[in-house]
DNA sequence: CGCGCCATTTAAAACGTTTGCAATTTCGCT
DNA sequence: AGCGAAATTGCAAACGTTTTAAATGGCGCG
């Protein structure tokens, strides 16, 4: 019946009340009348009054959404976290009532002045950052904003105080490494890209770091990099690692894709996997239980991180704390079959 | 330096002009001078002035955001297209300047309640519909309301008009069952849900005419269904496939997680794909190139489709066409490894 | 009966924009 | 210089809500 929606102004002509009344019995104040509040509750149900969001939003200055720019790649490159991201933010905005904008960058057109749009035409009350850069314009910017946000990873520098939430990328190197020593392997490849990522620092140092504390001068550590999208670059940075003079024995990877080309570019050398080498990955992508033998990689279980990114987001609005909220979660090991002693005989 | 976002008052003001000019000129109306246009325009782009969207909306009805329900499943399940989809619908929306609302819907809330809250808060000005169920109470209420969406799938009785874009399953799986028909297979399985979803019917049903139209009596499709999302009950229905006392030679599965249990079931019960046994699936999701030997599969481009039900829905919002917008995209078929010749000796 | 106090309700402004209509300015022409 | 039309600009209302400040009514108490 109704193809119109019903405004608070037809609800109180309809109650012989004040629009005033029956905004505040709506809101539930303590001022009007319990019996009035009841009346216009009821009525409103019966009508099935939603209020007008853009009118709410004017008048309030809080427009009960959550900006997120939309990572858009080239033709074929979907963020492959995207869909698990986005769920475990729905999830965590749900409890306040809040929904997700996402705004897409056109071609050409950069991160930053789509998010400066979201923010500027009072889309969002706060907004989420991902994949954080090692200079970020996207921070600088809503720092000096004073912007509501919380960052899907870290800066390197701490110069300046923001909210965060982290996998312990370091933390998982770290243990990367202590387990393939312990299975014998003293020379290790890591596969990383050449894009400047904090995670890539990150991660990166969390291996050297646990080489380090180990402190045996025969482990070697070789590195192999090439541009996150340019898959012939990966492939040939990867063979290079395979098939030099000296081979590692284990290679890790920055992340999964990165892993599941090595473990496939190892199957095209007549290398078995992990008899001749082990692989380590790291995100545990939905592929990485499929490929062949099973990669042994890290969960960082990026739908329970968004959720709680979300729920820090919505404090962070309410609340505007003054001292940053952060939050560091350690990656679990999956442990799968691509990884094993390190081989004996010589390669 | 600016912590407070611009206003076209104060835009006005800087300018010596009334509010209506600014607003003319920015928006380009030809009876503002030209001299004043671009001084405007200067000044806007100088001041970074974006307009405030709550404003804009309350007072022309168009929100400019386009709005769409986040299926929320149980804690390990995400919907596996989702990444992809919203991609594509971000770049269909971007060229017209439309963001993407997406809403979450709360444990126990109904996809159907959050939907209307979205379409009558005004939040958005068209919707797009996913997954459409036997009985949709999505599409009734949507028509109901002569609230403009499109549906990503089609309702099996055309009893009312609507714009809706789907993937042809019927016809990728005759061309399935054709191609293998050639290969020699005459017993068929297929591995399918019981939700009542209505690509289920139009993919079966695409199979059995396809079986009709080859009028070969000998050929024989034994049907195994099971929850969508019960991992217990699907193993058991394809291995009671597997294991019938004649076992099809050939499996299509209604999409490729079911594929790809197939083929571990298989596995695990000594069948070698493809000689003992062809597997096709649907979808083509990113798992399907690992598992070994590599699932021959149907590729829907979910991202190119949802582009194009983002166009489609400006379109609809925009010009409000009372003949419906209509698109069958045919898929094209991924060979891979899973699917051969049919076994010649008794199985 | 009148005063004041409390409970309850309302009028009106405000949020920032678009837009119908009216006002003002400019300019050509006589 | 003066007229009228055209070009340009501005006033004010409207969108639907929240909120400040004020009004109204009821009632006890002196």
């Amino acid at each position: 019946m109704p193809a119109r929606v019903t405004t608070l102004k037809e609800l109180a002509a309809q109650l012989g009340l004040s629009i005033t009344t029956v905004s505040r019995a709506l809101a539930g104040h303590e001022q009007i009348a319990l019996k009035t509040r009841q009346r216009v509750t009821e009525a409103a149900h019966q009508a099935g009054y939603v209020p007008n969001t853009a009118a709410r939003t004017l008048v309030s200055g809080r427009s009960g959404f959550v900006g997120m720019v939309l990572p858009i790649r080239g033709p074929n490159l979907v963020d492959s976290f995207l869909g698990e991201f986005v769920t475990g933010l729905g999830e965590g905005l749900v409890s306040h009532g809040s929904d997700l904008i996402l705004a897409a960058a056109a071609q050409g057109q950069s991160e930053l002045s789509v998010l400066r749009h979201v923010v500027e035409s009072g889309r969002a009350d706060g907004v989420v950052v991902t994949r954080i850069a090692e200079v970020d314009e996207r921070l600088a910017y809503l720092r000096h904003r004073n912007f509501p946000f919380v960052a899907h990873g870290r800066l390197l520098d701490g110069d300046f105080a923001y909210h965060w939430l982290d996998t312990d990328g370091a933390h998982a190197f770290g243990e990367a490494f202590d387990m393939l020593y312990d299975l014998g392997h003293r020379h290790f490849g890591l596969v990383t890209i050449s894009e400047p990522m904090t995670f890539r620092h990150l991660r990166q140092d969390g291996l050297a770091a646990a080489i380090a504390r180990r402190g045996d001068p025969s482990v070697r550590l070789d590195v192999a990099t090439a541009p996150r999208f340019d898959r012939g670059a990966r492939i040939q940075a990867i063979n290079r690692l395979l098939h030099a003079t000296e081979r590692p024995t284990a290679i890790v990877a920055l992340f999964d894709e990165l892993a599941l080309t090595v473990m496939e570019e190892a199957g095209r050398a007549g290398l078995a996997i992990p008899r001749d080498l082990s692989v380590i990955g790291f995100d545990n992508i939905a592929a990485s239980a499929y490929a062949p033998p099973g990669l042994t990689t890290f969960d960082a279980s990026i739908r329970r991180c968004a959720r709680e990114i979300g729920e820090m987001l919505l404090t962070v609005i309410g609340d505007r704390p003054d001292s940053p909220l952060t939050r560091l979660v350690r990656p679990t090991l999956v442990s799968r079959a691509s990884h094993g002693p390190a081989p004996t005989g010589r390669n």
